[in-house]
DNA sequence: ACAAAAGTGTTCTCGATACACCCATGC
DNA sequence: GCATGGGTGTATCGAGAACACTTTTGT
C-alpha cells in the first residue's frame, strides 16, 4: 500500500548516540551496516519514525528493537537535515543522546553480536551518513553538560563510590581531577545520599556507596573542574 | 501531482521565534491565522521543508516570504514532534531562535499589516499548536545563553552604547545590573572595539559608540549578573 | 609490616558583588 | 546653573585551585 502526499515529504528518523564507559574510557554504541549505501560501514542505531510515537518513543523502540537496550537516559540532542546526508533521497534525523551505565547494557549480547559492538569514542572507525558528525556534536554536548548539571550521574549504576564518580568526571571532561576538590564540588551540590553500604574492592579500604537522590538531572551553577 | 511513497512520511515544517526589543521589552513576531485549525490564534512563523534546502534555510525562506525579514541570526532551537500537536495530521516541527535589532526588522510594515504583529514576551495572545511551548522554550534558551555567550549582541545593531547593551542583558534576564559592574563584565570578554564615534541622545553627555570584534557568536565561562 | 585505595582541611587567588561621585551636554 | 544620562574605582566575599597526610583493609 502506497501514502500519497500533495507535496513531497521527506523521511524523518532518529539516531541515537548511546554513551557509556567501557574499560575507563567513554564508548559509543555503533551497528555495522549490511546494506548499500555504506554497506560495512558502521552506524548509529535509529530509524524511521511511525506516524502514532513521539519522536522520543521512536528513539527508544530502535534502541530496543536493534540493540535490545532499554532503561537509558534520552534527551534530544540537535536535527540534521542536509538534503545530501542520505543518498537515497532526503532523509531528516532527529539525534538523541542516550547515556547509561555498562552494567544496565547487558542486553546487548542478545542481540546479534556480529553486526553491534562498542567503540572507544576516541578510536571510531570509518562511519556512515554524517553519523560522525552526530557523534561529535553529542560528545561536546555531554562534555558541557557536565559542568552544570548531573548527567553524569547517568553514566553510573544506581549505588557508586565517591572514585567511580570522580572518575566519570575525568574520563569525559579528558582532565585529571583533585580528589579534595572534587568532592567538595560535588557535597555542594546536595544532590548525594548515602546508601549506608559499603564496597570491598580489593586489600583496600571499603569504599562508601552513595546514591543519587531523586532521578532527575539537576541543573546547578558551579564548574565541576 | 501526487508523491508516493511505501510508508507513511510525517510533513516536517520550521517555526521561527523572531525575538526583538521593542519598546524596552522583548518582543516576538507573530502571525495571525486567517484559516482553520486555530483561525484566528497567532502563531509562529513557519511552514514546509522543501526538497533541497537545508532546515536552516527553509526557516530563513519562511521568515522571508511571510514577514519579510532578513538579515537575522538563526539558530536550531528544539524539534518537536508530538503526533497530536497539529489536528490534521502527524507534523514534525524543527524550532529556530531568531534574533534581530528592531532596526533591521522594518521590512515587516511591508507585508500584510493586518496578519502581522509584534508582541510582548510577557503579554502573548491565544496561541495555535504548541506554539506557547515552543515560544517559553525559546525564551528560556535566550535567557540562558546571555550568560555565557555573546548573544546579547544580535539584538542590537551594528553599533551601540554600553547602556544600550546593559539594557538588553537586563530585559533579557530580567534583572537589574549595576552599571560599573555590567562595564567590568563586558570588557572582560574582550570583544568589543570602539568606533570613536559618539551618539547625543538627549540634553545629555553624548555616549561612545562600540561595535562587536567579529560577527560570531563567542562562548565564554563568566557569568553576565 | 606494607601496599593500595579511602578519606579529610587549609591557604591562596581571582572573579563576582556592592557601593558613590564627577563629567559633559542641552536647555 | 541645573537636570540628565555618561562614565569611573575600591573594598569585600566566596568559589575554584593547589596541595599532603592519616585511615582502613588484605595479604
Amino acid at each position: 500500500m502506497q501514502h500519497c502526499y500533495d507535496y513531497p515529504r521527506p523521511a524523518v528518523t532518529t539516531d541515537i548516540v548511546v554513551f557509556t564507559l567501557r574499560n575507563e574510557r567513554l564508548s559509543v554504541l555503533l551497528i555495522r551496516r549490511a546494506r548499500d549505501p555504506y554497506a560495512g560501514y558502521w552506524a548509529l542505531p535509529g530509524g524511521f519514525v511511525e506516524p502514532d510515537e513521539t519522536l522520543e518513543r521512536g528513539a527508544l523502540r530502535e534502541l530496543q528493537e536493534e540493540t535490545g537496550l532499554t532503561q537509558v537516559y534520552l534527551e534530544q540532542l540537535y536535527t540534521f537535515g542536509e538534503p545530501q546526508r542520505d543518498p537515497r533521497g532526503r532523509v531528516i534525523s532527529v539525534a538523541y543522546l542516550a547515556l547509561a551505565p555498562l552494567e544496565a547494557l547487558q542486553p546487548v549480547a542478545a542481540s546479534d553480536a556480529a553486526a553491534l559492538d562498542w567503540f572507544e569514542a576516541e578510536h571510531l572507525p570509518e562511519m556512515a551518513f554524517d553519523h560522525r558528525d552526530i557523534l561529535a556534536l553529542a560528545r561536546a554536548r555531554l562534555r558541557a553538560k557536565l559542568n552544570y548539571s548531573t548527567l553524569a550521574f547517568k553514566l553510573l549504576p544506581e549505588t557508586f563510590t565517591f572514585h567511580e564518580l570522580q572518575r566519570v568526571y575525568e574520563i569525559v571532561g579528558e582532565q585529571e581531577l583533585d580528589k579534595r576538590n572534587f568532592r567538595k564540588f560535588i557535597r555542594s551540590l546536595n544532590v548525594l545520599q548515602e546508601t549506608g553500604e559499603t564496597r570491598r574492592n580489593g586489600a583496600h579500604k571499603p569504599a562508601l556507596l552513595y546514591r543519587l537522590a531523586g532521578s532527575a538531572v539537576i541543573y546547578h551553577d558551579r564548574q565541576g573542574t
